[in-house]
DNA sequence: GCGCCCTCACTGAACCGCGATTCATCCGAT
DNA sequence: ATCGGATGAATCGCGGTTCAGTGAGGGCGC
């Protein structure tokens, strides 16, 4: 007798028709949830702080998502999702591989230091789930990989990179040196002046690292 | 319903809270816990799983550590102490810097290679709880750090590595590269062979990325 | 040597608090 | 008056933790 389950609507989208402030109010969650994750990880965190935080009720949040696991889905893909697309531009913007480089990784941890939640959600809580989010992230991680993949593989065609190294290595590599920084960064004591010179020093070694002419053996 | 249990032995264990016990017990507890958080996730994993992977009653859990977070600590301190120390050791059997940071990042992945479940557990859960881990983890990471600074900033005095990096940020962008290949080949297929080379092709970029001497500037 | 107890690691079913999710109800706008 | 987004108290299942038992080992009195 218990089987009222209504599960029925066959609308898997909860999301209500953009009116007025009702656009902007997902928006709100979606802020306030990358705060309070930031601040208390995503596990700890309740449904109902991030409702207090957005200032809307606990029960709103599931007029916009379908329920918790999704809001943290839903940063993942409007955040990253974005920020993929802005890398995309921006390598665009330049034919020079090196230049590429350089500006992705600038970008990215420009963004981060404009905001520090986002990064530490990013770093922290993308490791979280177990299946739910490796199935949602993991897409996106590609997909930022074959970015930074694409840019070193033209810098190796053109000849200002060493052809002697997979591009997805290298970019795993760079990828994992950004997330290192950011991480002890956001982790660390907040001095804005540090990240941009840890991003300044870091892309010294690593475009070093890819030239094709090897450092005179020092031995 | 094996009755099997009592195993003496020369069983001197200051290990368990309570008074010298099966020693094993906890160690087989923490070697089930690493399998099976690596499979679920830290939050996703209930603590009837664990012991039933252990082999042991839900309540034997208590009897070893003081909670489930708990458990997880112990897996850091345990493991993860033992890995610094075969570092710092490792370290120790070569006189130069290149050599050093290229044993340590061969030490890591093979570590990881033949421990998988480690290896995820390590990349992925060392970023889930919020406060508590943090403050447990943080220190062990920065040891971590410590000892491969100490390497850059030896190879800095030698003259073998350039000094216009800052050997911290140096060692954050060697862990997160580590990292970075450690997750890609934790999440994908696992094919050991590429985590070789991979491992192989990473230390060639990082070294050249420190030498001294600028590879002949392309632009 | 024998058997009686006592101890203590171990067990696992039951407890209980927490917090995600629901839904009856409430407005405000049209 | 009607519609539909918003509300938030109540629900309910989950799972971490507890603790009353269990039984094997071994100390000890005889």
């Amino acid at each position: 007798m218990t089987g009222r389950r209504r599960e029925s609507g066959a609308g898997t989208e909860p999301r209500p028709k953009r009116r007025g402030a009702s656009g902007d109010k997902r928006e709100r969650i979606l802020s306030a949830a990358i705060r309070v994750f930031a601040q208390n990880g995503f596990y700890s965190t309740r449904v109902s702080e991030i409702a207090t935080a957005a200032g809307v009720a606990d029960g709103t949040i599931y007029l916009y998502f379908e329920n918790k696991d999704h809001v943290l889905i839903s940063i993942f893909e409007d955040r990253i999702g974005k920020l993929i697309e802005v890398m995309r531009r921006t390598v665009k913007e330049s034919t020079d591989p090196r230049e590429q480089l350089q500006r992705v990784i600038a970008l990215q941890l420009g963004q981060v230091e404009e905001n520090r939640d986002l990064a530490e959600v990013v770093t922290v809580n993308l490791r979280q789930s177990s299946t739910l989010l490796k199935q949602y992230a993991t897409p996106l991680f590609v997909k930022y990989l074959e970015v930074i993949a694409g840019v070193i593989s033209d810098g190796q065609k053109q000849g200002v990179f060493r052809t002697d190294l997979s591009p997805r290595v290298a970019a795993r590599a760079l990828y994992g040196g950004v997330d290192g920084i950011m991480l002890t960064w956001a982790l660390g004591e907040p001095e804005p002046k540090a990240l941009r010179k840890a991003a300044q020093q870091f892309t010294t070694l690593f475009l070093r690292g890819l030239s094709p002419e090897a450092a005179p053996d020092a031995e």
